[in-house]
DNA sequence: TTGAAAGCGCTAACAG
DNA sequence: CTGTTAGCGCTTTCAA
């Protein structure tokens, strides 16, 4: 690979200047059409490759538009570069792919290729000696960022020189843009079912209350036992990326012999944990105790027990941050809010207990 | 959003000049601790955050992989932006997502992530005037192009400035990288099961060769019929981006009332297509005729009926790609073929009229 | 319609 | 251990 060929490279060979190469390629009416075909040529001819860098030092911007996450399920063990496997996966694993950040990821994908940015995605460590959200924070025009990512200082710090949209954080003041789903009313209509079509009255909520989407979906719980008159039981801390921690939730119970109605989940994948935990210990679902998950991710419609759930809308999710950063890339200062709010879906599985095929759902 | 912060805001704040910060960043060793403590601080309180365009341009290398790629579901018709559709999907669906790229997608996402690269997306369209392969190939180090997804002249062109892993493409002479898979084997061992165990003899291949990758795969359709001493018949035409056309097909045998034994499918999603055509004409599968795959995708194992398929080791591929590149980029000029090929697994469903929970399998 | 020249922000010799 | 300085490749006035 020799060197990259330059506009020099270029001009030199088209017999032109520099600039006339550069226009050529940005302004192509403002060049005489001779002139610009023998730029064309020379720089097919050399294969001319620009540089996005330079291009980018130059105006400021770089047309691309940043993912920033950190998959739990990969990132752990950080240094050693997997090894592909000489075999080949028995099975395709839903409980591993795609789950919700890949089913978001999704969305901001079609949109940014639909609007022509560039996306880059980042997460975990890098190589530097900067902190990765940084880093790519440094390659890109804007960033959406997972909620629980990256620290909030971090955040905060990247908002203050590109537009930023935080996935499921908390609403902040420091220009830190969010989506707003509804994730109270999804988990309120969940909760109201389980309480008024199967009658259950004892209630465990699992799952950590540590992003404000976590919170609003405890929240929707707690009103709709309320409305039922109900108590709302605190939650019992478990977290979507800590399997183990929701099987020893689970395992208090059990042990305890104390099996409640319902395992209402903060997440479909601690659902899943829960209910093999459940299986481990020979109880089963929904006959033994029904357990609900939220998301509606793939695994949690496709599971040999499919899971009573809310839908999130996930390419929704993903394509409004995009077009938020766009917006106001673009030069518009509509608030956050005026996006709205997207909507949640309650989703009746077989975990609770109903027969979906039975009814009208 | 003022204006960034540069090494010069942060030099002067801190009292040193910008090399110092420069050094700060990359060789912290080589600064004194309270000369590096300053530094570091008045990038904290400045929200410094180093240009990834400049630090490239200087370095001459970006710190990021490209992945290029074309999404005939989303990318047909480019230039409107799809709009966040208020309604929740009704359900997820397995036929759009995760495709055969996502998964190989997810692979180099994890290599990636596991390396410390950056990773940028591009496809399709973009907004400049230059073809977006070679846009986004401005942007990284190494690229990794799916089959077809770019015409090969750009490809050639890109390779000769940043090592190319074209995955599913030919072999070819100009430096371009190819991960390799055995599919020759894959879909042999699948036609000789139709042929062995079912008895099959009239079997009709739908897809297209346009690809290496296909082209192996109707070689082992035919090696396995001459094996079987029967003749193999002219591959139907058929693209998996192309479901009408698979409809098409499917329908001229229909209409001529000469139902083969088995469509033997170039991918599951040609399969897929192929199943659904015959239902709506009301004959189903396996009873009225057997259906098989090809690659494996979330959607041929959770279909309502799972497809005999072969699988395809797409995590790999994606992480195999990813190894090359680095390897090269980290100054390796081992040869593509060095990386071995990758096995495919035979998977039997319940397509080809097998009932797969009766078998081991 | 084109050219000359001044940066964009950072790295990396090379001095000191 | 730190400062000076010369680019990296491209865009963009400003002149011609």
């Amino acid at each position: 690979m020799e060197r990259r060929p330059t506009v020099y490279d270029v001009a030199a060979r088209a017999g032109v200047s520099i600039a006339t190469v550069s226009f050529a390629f940005t302004q192509p009416n403002r060049v005489k059409q001779s002139t610009l075909k023998a730029v064309l040529a020379a720089a097919g001819a050399l294969g001319y490759v620009p540089s996005a860098n330079a291009r980018g030092l130059a105006t400021g911007s770089t047309g691309a538009i940043g993912l920033y996450s950190f998959d739990y399920l990969s990132d752990p063990v950080p240094g050693q570069a997997g090894s592909a496997p000489a075999e080949v996966a028995a099975d395709p694993d839903l409980r591993r792919f795609p789950l919700y950040g890949d089913e978001v990821q999704r969305g901001v994908q079609l949109e940014c290729r639909q609007r022509g940015y560039a996306l880059m995605l980042g997460s975990g460590h890098n190589p530097g000696h900067l902190p990765a959200v940084i880093d790519i924070a440094g390659r890109v025009d804007g960033l959406i960022a997972l909620a629980d990512s990256a620290p909030p200082e971090a955040i905060s710090q990247v908002s203050k020189r590109i537009p930023v949209v935080e996935l499921g954080g908390e609403t902040r003041d420091d220009g830190v843009y969010t989506v707003f789903v509804d994730n109270h009313t999804g988990m309120r209509v969940l909760t109201q079912h389980l309480v008024e079509v199967h009658g259950f009255r004892r209630l465990v909520y699992l799952g950590v209350l540590d992003t404000a989407e976590f919170t609003a979906r405890y929240e929707g719980f707690s009103a709709a036992l309320s409305a039922a008159g109900l108590p709302a039981p605190e939650p019992q801390p478990s977290h979507p990326a800590d399997e183990a921690g929701t099987v020893a939730a689970v395992a208090r119970y059990i042990r305890a012999g104390a099996m409640p109605d319902a395992f209402v989940c903060v997440t479909d994948q601690v659902a899943l944990a829960a209910i093999d935990a459940l299986a481990a210990a020979g109880i089963e679902v929904p006959a033994g105790v029904a357990v609900t998950g939220f998301d509606g991710t793939l695994a949690s419609r496709f599971a040999t027990l499919r899971l009573t759930t809310v839908q999130q809308p996930m390419e929704a999710i993903g394509r409004t941050a995009v077009r938020i950063l766009a917006d106001i890339l673009g030069g518009s200062d509509r608030p956050g809010s005026a996006y709205g709010q997207l909507p949640t879906r309650f989703v009746l599985g077989e975990s609770c207990g109903c027969d979906p095929a039975q009814r009208r759902n």
